[in-house]
DNA sequence: GTCTATAAAGCGATAGAC
DNA sequence: GTCTATCGCTTTATAGAC
Protein backbone atom coordinates (compact mmCIF):
# COMPACT_ATOMS: atom_id res chain seq x y z
CA UNK A 1 0.00 0.00 0.00
CA UNK A 2 1.47 3.62 -1.16
CA UNK A 3 1.17 6.06 1.53
CA UNK A 4 1.90 9.16 -0.30
CA UNK A 5 -1.60 11.18 -0.94
CA UNK A 6 -3.79 8.03 -1.30
CA UNK A 7 -6.50 10.69 -1.25
CA UNK A 8 -5.07 12.83 -4.39
CA UNK A 9 -5.01 8.23 -6.34
CA UNK A 10 -8.05 7.36 -5.23
CA UNK A 11 -10.09 10.80 -6.36
CA UNK A 12 -8.37 9.79 -9.86
CA UNK A 13 -8.89 6.28 -10.30
CA UNK A 14 -12.96 7.84 -9.16
CA UNK A 15 -12.38 10.00 -11.78
CA UNK A 16 -11.73 7.35 -14.37
CA UNK A 17 -14.51 5.03 -13.15
CA UNK A 18 -16.53 7.59 -13.42
CA UNK A 19 -15.77 8.61 -17.00
CA UNK A 20 -15.65 4.76 -18.18
CA UNK A 21 -19.51 4.32 -16.48
CA UNK A 22 -20.34 7.18 -18.41
CA UNK A 23 -19.05 6.57 -21.59
CA UNK A 24 -20.72 2.90 -21.44
CA UNK A 25 -24.35 4.77 -20.27
CA UNK A 26 -24.41 6.49 -23.25
CA UNK A 27 -23.33 3.68 -25.82
CA UNK A 28 -25.63 1.82 -23.90
CA UNK A 29 -28.05 4.52 -24.92
CA UNK A 30 -27.53 4.32 -28.29
CA UNK A 31 -26.83 1.31 -29.80
CA UNK A 32 -27.69 -1.48 -26.53
CA UNK A 33 -25.86 -3.91 -25.07
CA UNK A 34 -25.08 -6.69 -28.00
CA UNK A 35 -24.39 -3.51 -30.56
CA UNK A 36 -21.91 -2.14 -27.74
CA UNK A 37 -18.29 -3.20 -27.80
CA UNK A 38 -16.10 -2.95 -25.35
CA UNK A 39 -13.17 -1.53 -28.09
CA UNK A 40 -15.93 1.71 -28.57
CA UNK A 41 -15.95 1.97 -24.88
CA UNK A 42 -11.92 2.33 -24.24
CA UNK A 43 -11.36 4.25 -27.42
CA UNK A 44 -14.24 6.95 -26.23
CA UNK A 45 -12.89 7.27 -22.77
CA UNK A 46 -8.94 7.07 -24.18
CA UNK A 47 -7.40 4.23 -21.97
CA UNK A 48 -6.31 1.12 -23.07
CA UNK A 49 -8.77 -1.90 -22.90
CA UNK A 50 -6.41 -3.94 -20.27
CA UNK A 51 -6.77 -0.77 -18.07
CA UNK A 52 -10.70 -1.06 -18.20
CA UNK A 53 -10.53 -4.54 -17.28
CA UNK A 54 -8.78 -3.73 -14.29
CA UNK A 55 -11.82 -1.47 -13.12
CA UNK A 56 -14.26 -4.18 -14.27
CA UNK A 57 -14.04 -7.71 -15.01
CA UNK A 58 -16.66 -7.81 -17.51
CA UNK A 59 -18.80 -6.12 -20.04
CA UNK A 60 -21.83 -7.38 -17.99
CA UNK A 61 -20.47 -5.93 -14.84
CA UNK A 62 -20.13 -2.86 -17.10
CA UNK A 63 -23.47 -2.93 -18.23
CA UNK A 64 -24.80 -3.39 -14.25
CA UNK A 65 -22.85 0.00 -13.32
CA UNK A 66 -24.44 2.34 -15.85
CA UNK A 67 -27.64 0.57 -14.60
CA UNK A 68 -26.95 1.13 -10.87
CA UNK A 69 -26.38 5.02 -12.10
CA UNK A 70 -29.76 5.13 -13.46
CA UNK A 71 -31.25 3.47 -10.82
CA UNK A 72 -29.88 6.30 -8.31
CA UNK A 73 -30.83 9.29 -10.93
CA UNK A 74 -34.40 7.78 -10.80
CA UNK A 75 -34.24 7.70 -7.02
CA UNK A 76 -33.16 10.97 -6.69
CA UNK A 77 -35.84 12.01 -9.06
CA UNK A 78 -38.58 10.43 -6.84
CA UNK A 79 -37.07 12.11 -3.57
CA UNK A 80 -37.40 14.93 -5.29
CA UNK A 81 -41.37 14.13 -6.92
CA UNK A 82 -42.12 13.40 -2.96
CA UNK A 83 -41.50 16.84 -1.89
CA UNK A 84 -44.12 18.83 -4.40
CA UNK A 85 -47.55 19.26 -3.77
CA UNK A 86 -48.93 16.61 -6.28
CA UNK A 87 -50.63 13.43 -5.52
CA UNK A 88 -49.80 9.71 -6.27
CA UNK A 89 -51.13 9.79 -10.04
CA UNK A 90 -49.21 13.12 -10.33
CA UNK A 91 -45.72 11.81 -8.95
CA UNK A 92 -46.73 8.63 -11.20
CA UNK A 93 -46.98 10.71 -14.60
CA UNK A 94 -43.59 12.77 -13.71
CA UNK A 95 -41.97 10.02 -13.02
CA UNK A 96 -42.89 8.81 -16.80
CA UNK A 97 -42.12 12.15 -17.84
CA UNK A 98 -38.85 12.51 -16.61
CA UNK A 99 -37.75 8.73 -18.02
CA UNK A 100 -39.28 10.35 -21.98
CA UNK A 101 -36.42 13.18 -21.22
CA UNK A 102 -33.55 10.82 -20.02
CA UNK A 103 -34.43 9.11 -23.29
CA UNK A 104 -34.34 12.10 -25.32
CA UNK A 105 -31.22 13.05 -23.96
CA UNK A 106 -29.58 9.96 -24.37
CA UNK A 107 -29.46 8.39 -20.84
CA UNK A 108 -31.42 5.90 -20.88
CA UNK A 109 -29.44 2.44 -21.09
CA UNK A 110 -31.19 -0.29 -22.93
CA UNK A 111 -30.97 -3.53 -21.99
CA UNK A 112 -31.71 -6.90 -23.69
CA UNK A 113 -34.85 -8.70 -21.50
CA UNK A 114 -33.41 -12.05 -23.04
CA UNK A 115 -29.97 -11.82 -22.54
CA UNK A 116 -29.14 -14.69 -19.85
CA UNK A 117 -25.65 -14.41 -19.20
CA UNK A 118 -26.78 -10.44 -18.74
CA UNK A 119 -29.54 -10.89 -16.58
CA UNK A 120 -27.03 -12.88 -14.13
CA UNK A 121 -25.00 -10.42 -13.96
CA UNK A 122 -27.66 -8.23 -12.72
CA UNK A 123 -28.90 -10.11 -10.03
CA UNK A 124 -26.31 -10.98 -8.76
CA UNK A 125 -25.11 -7.70 -8.50
CA UNK A 126 -26.07 -6.79 -5.07
CA UNK A 127 -26.02 -2.42 -5.70
CA UNK A 128 -27.82 -3.13 -8.54
CA UNK A 129 -30.46 -5.45 -7.00
CA UNK A 130 -30.90 -3.48 -3.75
CA UNK A 131 -31.75 -0.20 -5.79
CA UNK A 132 -34.48 -2.00 -8.13
CA UNK A 133 -35.95 -3.16 -5.07
CA UNK A 134 -36.23 0.03 -3.41
CA UNK A 135 -37.47 1.61 -6.75
CA UNK A 136 -39.67 -0.91 -7.14
CA UNK A 137 -40.81 -0.69 -3.60
CA UNK A 138 -41.56 3.12 -3.55
CA UNK A 139 -42.99 2.82 -6.65
CA UNK A 140 -45.41 0.30 -5.78
CA UNK A 141 -46.74 2.02 -3.10
CA UNK A 142 -47.78 4.94 -5.25
CA UNK A 143 -49.67 2.68 -7.47
CA UNK A 144 -51.66 1.71 -4.70
CA UNK A 145 -52.19 5.19 -3.76
CA UNK A 146 -53.18 6.09 -6.95
CA UNK A 147 -55.57 3.25 -7.53
CA UNK A 148 -57.15 3.35 -4.03
CA UNK A 149 -58.26 6.67 -5.09
CA UNK A 150 -59.43 5.60 -8.05
CA UNK A 151 -57.10 7.63 -10.52
CA UNK A 152 -55.69 4.23 -11.66
CA UNK A 153 -57.49 1.70 -13.09
CA UNK A 154 -57.43 -0.74 -9.95
CA UNK A 155 -58.98 -3.92 -12.32
CA UNK A 156 -55.11 -3.63 -13.33
CA UNK A 157 -52.80 -5.86 -10.96
CA UNK A 158 -49.88 -3.42 -9.43
CA UNK A 159 -47.31 -5.17 -10.79
CA UNK A 160 -48.91 -5.06 -14.49
CA UNK A 161 -48.58 -1.39 -13.84
CA UNK A 162 -44.78 -1.40 -12.32
CA UNK A 163 -43.69 -3.32 -15.73
CA UNK A 164 -44.93 -1.03 -17.96
CA UNK A 165 -43.78 2.15 -16.79
CA UNK A 166 -40.34 0.17 -16.41
CA UNK A 167 -41.07 -0.84 -20.73
CA UNK A 168 -42.36 2.53 -21.93
CA UNK A 169 -39.22 3.92 -20.07
CA UNK A 170 -37.58 2.63 -22.95
CA UNK A 171 -40.45 2.68 -25.09
CA UNK A 172 -39.13 2.73 -28.71
CA UNK A 173 -42.25 5.30 -29.96
CA UNK A 174 -40.35 8.07 -29.04
CA UNK A 175 -37.05 7.54 -30.87
CA UNK A 176 -38.86 6.32 -34.43
CA UNK A 177 -41.27 9.41 -33.74
CA UNK A 178 -38.50 11.73 -33.33
CA UNK A 179 -36.82 10.73 -36.35
CA UNK A 180 -39.41 11.85 -38.36
CA UNK A 181 -38.81 15.54 -37.37
CA UNK A 182 -42.06 16.69 -37.78
CA UNK A 183 -42.69 17.22 -34.11
CA UNK A 184 -40.99 19.20 -31.07
CA UNK A 185 -39.15 16.69 -28.07
CA UNK A 186 -41.38 18.30 -25.84
CA UNK A 187 -45.05 17.30 -27.84
CA UNK A 188 -43.58 14.20 -28.49
CA UNK A 189 -43.04 13.70 -24.41
CA UNK A 190 -46.57 15.13 -24.21
CA UNK A 191 -48.03 12.34 -26.32
CA UNK A 192 -46.22 9.87 -25.02
CA UNK A 193 -47.27 10.13 -21.49
CA UNK A 194 -50.75 10.94 -22.53
CA UNK A 195 -51.28 7.36 -24.26
CA UNK A 196 -49.57 5.95 -21.29
CA UNK A 197 -52.26 6.74 -18.74
CA UNK A 198 -55.20 7.52 -21.34
CA UNK A 199 -54.15 4.94 -24.05
CA UNK A 200 -55.19 5.59 -27.84
CA UNK A 201 -59.13 6.27 -27.41
CA UNK A 202 -60.74 9.39 -27.43
CA UNK B 1 -32.52 -27.00 -66.82
CA UNK B 2 -33.23 -30.31 -65.97
CA UNK B 3 -36.75 -31.45 -67.55
CA UNK B 4 -37.65 -34.65 -65.57
CA UNK B 5 -40.45 -33.62 -63.02
CA UNK B 6 -39.76 -30.17 -62.19
CA UNK B 7 -42.84 -29.45 -60.70
CA UNK B 8 -41.77 -32.49 -57.77
CA UNK B 9 -38.31 -30.87 -57.45
CA UNK B 10 -39.57 -27.42 -57.15
CA UNK B 11 -42.06 -27.88 -54.87
CA UNK B 12 -39.34 -29.70 -52.43
CA UNK B 13 -37.06 -26.80 -52.49
CA UNK B 14 -39.99 -24.98 -51.67
CA UNK B 15 -41.35 -26.71 -48.88
CA UNK B 16 -37.11 -26.76 -47.37
CA UNK B 17 -37.35 -22.61 -47.95
CA UNK B 18 -40.53 -23.14 -45.69
CA UNK B 19 -38.80 -25.03 -43.23
CA UNK B 20 -36.11 -22.72 -43.28
CA UNK B 21 -38.20 -19.52 -42.58
CA UNK B 22 -40.34 -20.99 -40.03
CA UNK B 23 -37.33 -21.87 -37.93
CA UNK B 24 -36.20 -18.77 -38.26
CA UNK B 25 -39.41 -16.79 -37.26
CA UNK B 26 -39.35 -19.18 -34.48
CA UNK B 27 -36.20 -18.35 -33.50
CA UNK B 28 -36.22 -14.81 -33.93
CA UNK B 29 -39.51 -14.74 -31.74
CA UNK B 30 -37.81 -16.69 -28.75
CA UNK B 31 -34.14 -15.27 -28.92
CA UNK B 32 -34.24 -11.62 -31.12
CA UNK B 33 -31.93 -11.13 -33.88
CA UNK B 34 -28.84 -10.98 -32.57
CA UNK B 35 -28.57 -13.87 -30.31
CA UNK B 36 -30.08 -16.11 -33.28
CA UNK B 37 -27.33 -17.87 -35.07
CA UNK B 38 -26.98 -19.13 -38.26
CA UNK B 39 -25.79 -22.61 -36.81
CA UNK B 40 -28.60 -22.52 -34.63
CA UNK B 41 -31.05 -22.31 -37.88
CA UNK B 42 -29.46 -25.31 -39.81
CA UNK B 43 -29.55 -27.29 -36.69
CA UNK B 44 -32.95 -27.32 -36.06
CA UNK B 45 -33.72 -27.69 -39.79
CA UNK B 46 -31.43 -30.51 -39.92
CA UNK B 47 -29.16 -29.35 -43.25
CA UNK B 48 -25.79 -27.63 -44.13
CA UNK B 49 -24.98 -24.28 -43.46
CA UNK B 50 -23.67 -23.88 -47.38
CA UNK B 51 -27.16 -25.10 -48.07
CA UNK B 52 -29.11 -22.72 -46.51
CA UNK B 53 -26.71 -19.83 -47.93
CA UNK B 54 -27.84 -21.16 -51.27
CA UNK B 55 -31.31 -20.10 -50.72
CA UNK B 56 -30.67 -17.05 -48.66
CA UNK B 57 -27.69 -14.64 -48.79
CA UNK B 58 -26.94 -13.44 -45.74
CA UNK B 59 -28.35 -14.10 -42.02
CA UNK B 60 -30.31 -10.38 -43.08
CA UNK B 61 -32.16 -11.88 -46.01
CA UNK B 62 -33.19 -14.31 -43.79
CA UNK B 63 -34.62 -12.24 -41.46
CA UNK B 64 -36.33 -10.61 -43.98
CA UNK B 65 -38.10 -13.47 -45.07
CA UNK B 66 -39.50 -14.32 -41.84
CA UNK B 67 -40.87 -10.91 -41.77
CA UNK B 68 -42.23 -11.33 -44.94
CA UNK B 69 -44.05 -14.32 -43.68
CA UNK B 70 -45.40 -12.47 -40.62
CA UNK B 71 -46.64 -9.36 -42.73
CA UNK B 72 -48.60 -11.76 -44.51
CA UNK B 73 -50.26 -13.05 -41.54
CA UNK B 74 -50.94 -9.90 -40.71
CA UNK B 75 -52.70 -9.16 -43.66
CA UNK B 76 -54.91 -11.58 -43.70
CA UNK B 77 -56.14 -11.18 -40.50
CA UNK B 78 -57.26 -7.88 -41.58
CA UNK B 79 -58.75 -9.09 -44.12
CA UNK B 80 -60.88 -11.44 -41.98
CA UNK B 81 -61.50 -8.50 -39.53
CA UNK B 82 -62.81 -6.95 -42.77
CA UNK B 83 -65.45 -9.30 -43.32
CA UNK B 84 -66.50 -9.10 -39.33
CA UNK B 85 -69.20 -6.28 -38.55
CA UNK B 86 -67.20 -3.80 -36.51
CA UNK B 87 -65.95 -0.61 -36.29
CA UNK B 88 -63.28 1.15 -36.79
CA UNK B 89 -62.23 1.08 -33.51
CA UNK B 90 -63.20 -2.54 -32.63
CA UNK B 91 -60.75 -3.80 -35.93
CA UNK B 92 -58.39 -1.66 -34.29
CA UNK B 93 -58.34 -3.43 -30.80
CA UNK B 94 -58.47 -6.79 -32.63
CA UNK B 95 -55.76 -6.14 -34.47
CA UNK B 96 -53.55 -5.57 -31.27
CA UNK B 97 -55.24 -8.72 -29.43
CA UNK B 98 -53.94 -10.85 -32.40
CA UNK B 99 -50.59 -9.60 -32.31
CA UNK B 100 -50.42 -10.11 -28.52
CA UNK B 101 -51.95 -13.76 -29.69
CA UNK B 102 -48.74 -13.97 -31.99
CA UNK B 103 -46.25 -13.13 -29.32
CA UNK B 104 -47.64 -15.72 -26.89
CA UNK B 105 -47.80 -18.21 -29.54
CA UNK B 106 -43.84 -17.68 -30.54
CA UNK B 107 -44.49 -16.34 -33.88
CA UNK B 108 -43.83 -12.72 -33.45
CA UNK B 109 -40.29 -12.16 -34.82
CA UNK B 110 -38.44 -9.28 -32.70
CA UNK B 111 -35.87 -7.62 -34.76
CA UNK B 112 -33.64 -5.04 -33.26
CA UNK B 113 -34.34 -1.22 -34.02
CA UNK B 114 -30.66 -0.53 -33.61
CA UNK B 115 -29.56 -2.71 -36.13
CA UNK B 116 -28.18 -0.76 -39.11
CA UNK B 117 -27.42 -3.46 -41.12
CA UNK B 118 -30.20 -5.05 -41.48
CA UNK B 119 -32.65 -2.11 -41.68
CA UNK B 120 -30.80 -1.25 -44.72
CA UNK B 121 -31.17 -4.93 -46.22
CA UNK B 122 -34.99 -4.62 -44.81
CA UNK B 123 -35.70 -0.99 -46.97
CA UNK B 124 -33.83 -2.53 -49.99
CA UNK B 125 -36.46 -5.83 -49.44
CA UNK B 126 -38.94 -4.87 -52.06
CA UNK B 127 -41.99 -7.72 -50.66
CA UNK B 128 -40.75 -7.03 -47.27
CA UNK B 129 -41.39 -2.89 -48.07
CA UNK B 130 -44.13 -3.63 -50.19
CA UNK B 131 -45.84 -5.64 -47.41
CA UNK B 132 -45.07 -2.72 -44.89
CA UNK B 133 -46.66 -0.11 -46.64
CA UNK B 134 -49.68 -2.22 -47.51
CA UNK B 135 -50.34 -2.97 -43.84
CA UNK B 136 -49.81 0.68 -42.85
CA UNK B 137 -52.27 2.32 -45.21
CA UNK B 138 -54.92 0.20 -44.51
CA UNK B 139 -54.08 0.70 -40.73
CA UNK B 140 -53.75 4.31 -41.17
CA UNK B 141 -57.09 4.00 -42.68
CA UNK B 142 -58.70 2.74 -40.32
CA UNK B 143 -57.29 4.89 -37.76
CA UNK B 144 -58.97 7.77 -39.73
CA UNK B 145 -61.60 6.50 -39.60
CA UNK B 146 -61.99 6.18 -35.25
CA UNK B 147 -60.37 9.56 -35.07
CA UNK B 148 -63.37 11.16 -37.31
CA UNK B 149 -65.91 8.86 -35.15
CA UNK B 150 -64.43 10.50 -31.89
CA UNK B 151 -63.39 6.39 -30.89
CA UNK B 152 -59.46 7.21 -30.96
CA UNK B 153 -58.10 10.33 -29.49
CA UNK B 154 -57.73 13.03 -32.42
CA UNK B 155 -55.60 14.85 -31.09
CA UNK B 156 -52.50 12.50 -31.48
CA UNK B 157 -51.14 11.86 -35.24
CA UNK B 158 -52.14 8.79 -37.09
CA UNK B 159 -48.47 7.99 -37.70
CA UNK B 160 -48.37 7.90 -33.47
CA UNK B 161 -50.97 6.10 -32.92
CA UNK B 162 -49.46 3.36 -35.91
CA UNK B 163 -46.51 3.21 -34.39
CA UNK B 164 -47.82 2.55 -31.05
CA UNK B 165 -49.63 -0.43 -32.43
CA UNK B 166 -46.62 -1.79 -33.91
CA UNK B 167 -44.44 -1.28 -30.81
CA UNK B 168 -47.19 -3.25 -28.28
CA UNK B 169 -47.04 -6.26 -30.89
CA UNK B 170 -43.25 -7.17 -29.09
CA UNK B 171 -44.63 -5.22 -25.94
CA UNK B 172 -41.71 -6.72 -23.70
CA UNK B 173 -44.37 -6.45 -20.87
CA UNK B 174 -46.43 -9.42 -22.40
CA UNK B 175 -42.86 -11.58 -21.55
CA UNK B 176 -42.38 -10.30 -18.04
CA UNK B 177 -45.95 -11.18 -17.13
CA UNK B 178 -46.09 -14.27 -18.61
CA UNK B 179 -43.32 -15.10 -16.80
CA UNK B 180 -44.37 -14.47 -13.45
CA UNK B 181 -47.42 -17.19 -13.37
CA UNK B 182 -49.95 -15.54 -11.71
CA UNK B 183 -52.36 -14.98 -14.35
CA UNK B 184 -53.55 -16.81 -17.92
CA UNK B 185 -53.09 -15.74 -21.38
CA UNK B 186 -56.22 -14.47 -22.04
CA UNK B 187 -56.04 -12.80 -18.84
CA UNK B 188 -52.45 -11.05 -19.83
CA UNK B 189 -54.25 -9.86 -23.58
CA UNK B 190 -57.14 -8.37 -21.94
CA UNK B 191 -54.94 -6.20 -20.00
CA UNK B 192 -53.11 -5.29 -22.53
CA UNK B 193 -55.68 -4.46 -25.36
CA UNK B 194 -57.05 -2.50 -22.36
CA UNK B 195 -53.37 -0.56 -21.62
CA UNK B 196 -52.97 -0.02 -25.08
CA UNK B 197 -56.39 2.30 -25.71
CA UNK B 198 -57.51 3.06 -22.38
CA UNK B 199 -54.31 3.44 -20.65
CA UNK B 200 -53.35 3.11 -16.76
CA UNK B 201 -55.63 5.41 -15.64
CA UNK B 202 -58.95 4.68 -14.25
C1' DG C 1 -27.97 -28.43 -54.29
C1' DT C 2 -25.96 -30.64 -50.36
C1' DC C 3 -22.27 -31.79 -47.83
C1' DT C 4 -17.45 -31.23 -44.99
C1' DA C 5 -14.01 -28.27 -43.97
C1' DT C 6 -12.24 -23.86 -43.52
C1' DA C 7 -11.53 -19.11 -44.30
C1' DA C 8 -12.13 -14.34 -42.47
C1' DA C 9 -13.40 -11.18 -39.15
C1' DG C 10 -15.11 -9.41 -34.75
C1' DC C 11 -15.09 -9.53 -29.98
C1' DG C 12 -14.31 -10.47 -24.99
C1' DA C 13 -10.63 -11.22 -22.12
C1' DT C 14 -5.64 -11.77 -20.68
C1' DA C 15 -0.26 -12.07 -20.60
C1' DG C 16 3.58 -9.73 -19.62
C1' DA C 17 6.66 -5.69 -19.93
C1' DC C 18 7.08 -1.23 -17.78
C1' DG D 1 -2.29 0.48 -13.03
C1' DT D 2 -1.42 1.25 -17.76
C1' DC D 3 0.16 -0.08 -21.87
C1' DT D 4 0.96 -3.25 -26.36
C1' DA D 5 0.25 -7.42 -28.25
C1' DT D 6 -2.20 -11.49 -28.51
C1' DC D 7 -5.03 -15.37 -27.21
C1' DG D 8 -9.28 -18.05 -27.69
C1' DC D 9 -13.68 -18.32 -28.97
C1' DT D 10 -17.81 -17.40 -31.68
C1' DT D 11 -20.01 -16.43 -35.83
C1' DT D 12 -20.81 -15.27 -40.60
C1' DA D 13 -19.80 -16.75 -44.96
C1' DT D 14 -17.49 -19.57 -48.66
C1' DA D 15 -14.48 -23.17 -51.23
C1' DG D 16 -14.49 -27.37 -53.30
C1' DA D 17 -15.67 -32.33 -53.52
C1' DC D 18 -19.67 -35.15 -54.66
Amino acid sequence: MSAARPRFREQFLQAREDAIVESVNRLLAEKGFEAMTVDEVVADVGIAKASLYKHFTSKEELAAAAMVKVLDRALDELARLRGLELNALGRLQAVARWAYEQQIAGQMPALPSQNSTLRAALVGDKAYMDRLVQLSDELGGWILEAQGQGHLNAALPPELVLYTLFARACDPVLGVLRASGAHSDAQIVDWLVTTCFKGLAG
